[in-house]
DNA sequence: ATCTCATTGTACTTATAGGTACATGTGAAG
DNA sequence: CTTCACATGTACCTATAAGTACAATGAGAT
């Protein structure tokens, strides 16, 4: 029984990461099962035989990506343990988007922009994924806190709330103006105004 | 001649407005012809009499959207004053999030986030709407500043680059949480920040 | 060798997207 | 009161999206 379901979790897996690739390039609704087949060279009985719709393909692909995250086994580390650690996080994710030559964005944001009413699911699943990286971003902010290192005014849970934001909009208009410079922008003025929380750091 | 072409503007803004509010709300991918011919109460003909292709009308809903911007008859004010101004450029934009139920993003930021590599033209047109945004906002920085009232650190552009990029964040994270909460930290947050660039501001 | 069930392949189906073609209406200028 | 250009309405049309139906294959258990 060992290997009994070995070759169709393979093509699963392969059809989730190709699925994750397109949906990062050109979002979701742009992206049709029959390209997703096409590219993971497979063929429509194998598509609906493990994904029960398109909507169920696009929640097996966030649930690959939660884990990820959960495990730190994902492209960006979430797991910080200093300023410097910080920094990375937040340019680990400009160069991603370098690498891509600026066409693409965050491939989360990407995913939430397109939800409407109607995909109420989706966007929990999303909501989930933004919550792990913010308590991990904030487990960060926390242990800087019990350590004093962090003015009283500090709040860590914004902290992590404004990382995120801040990278996701930054990403986003990255992707429009199809240029890094508004992105490493953004990127030095969102740690400049978290570093004003350290204690003893001298103002801007 | 003077009502010569009354009647068909009419049914043209008529059009635009109502895909401006439907792109708005679901997208422009989830968006087809018919179904702004159909809220409209036009016809295909009309339809196809006023606009070259559904990407030419996407081409004029953004070019309605600048008209707006660059005259000040936007929802939003784009020409501030004064610090309270910029406030208001802030939450103003919340306010308009909120008032639909925090299910919409920011009308330029979703159509932005669904942009591929096909869409160089519409990519173009967003450009170009958040490049008059940011010199409006940076006016304003820059005034602050010939009047010594911005200390040596501060630079106009990238500072409203801030605003721009900061606002997009809040708002995508506030529409796939649908809550207001992270939108209203990530613009304390923002407004924190700036204000850090006044001259004989106390940290934080 | 066969049975069984996961796996894979192919053909069909319905709805919608996006657009054309063409016919008709209408109102102001001549 | 006709005419011509703008304006509107209706009927197509082709490609694609998303999904079903069902047949065929193939590897481990018996």
């Amino acid at each position: 029984m060992r290997t009994r379901f070995a070759r169709g979790a393979e093509t699963r897996l392969r059809i989730i990461r190709v699925a994750a690739d397109l949906f990062h390039k050109q979002g979701v609704r742009a992206t049709s099962p029959d390209e997703v087949i096409e590219a993971s060279r497979t063929g429509k009985g194998q598509f609906y035989h493990y994904f029960r719709s398109k909507e169920g393909l696009i929640h097996e692909v966030l649930q690959v990506h939660l884990e990820a995250i959960k495990s730190g086994t994902a492209l960006v580390k979430y797991e910080l343990g200093s300023w410097m650690d910080l920094e990375r996080w937040f340019f680990a994710q400009v160069e991603l988007q370098k690498s891509f030559g600026m066409t693409r964005g965050c491939p989360f944001g990407t995913i939430g922009n397109e939800v409407t009413e109607n995909d109420e699911l989706i966007r929990q699943d999303l909501s989930l994924i933004f919550e792990v990286v913010k308590s991990k971003l904030a487990v960060f902010f926390i242990r800087e806190e019990s350590q004093g290192r962090l003015v009283r005014a500090a709040d860590e849970n914004r902290m992590a709330d404004f990382c995120i934001a801040a990278i996701q909009g930054a990403m986003l208009m990255g992707k429009i103006t199809r240029s890094s410079q508004v992105v490493e922008t953004m990127v030095r003025e969102a740690l400049a105004h978290l570093k004003g929380y350290r204690t003893g750091s001298k103002k801007a």
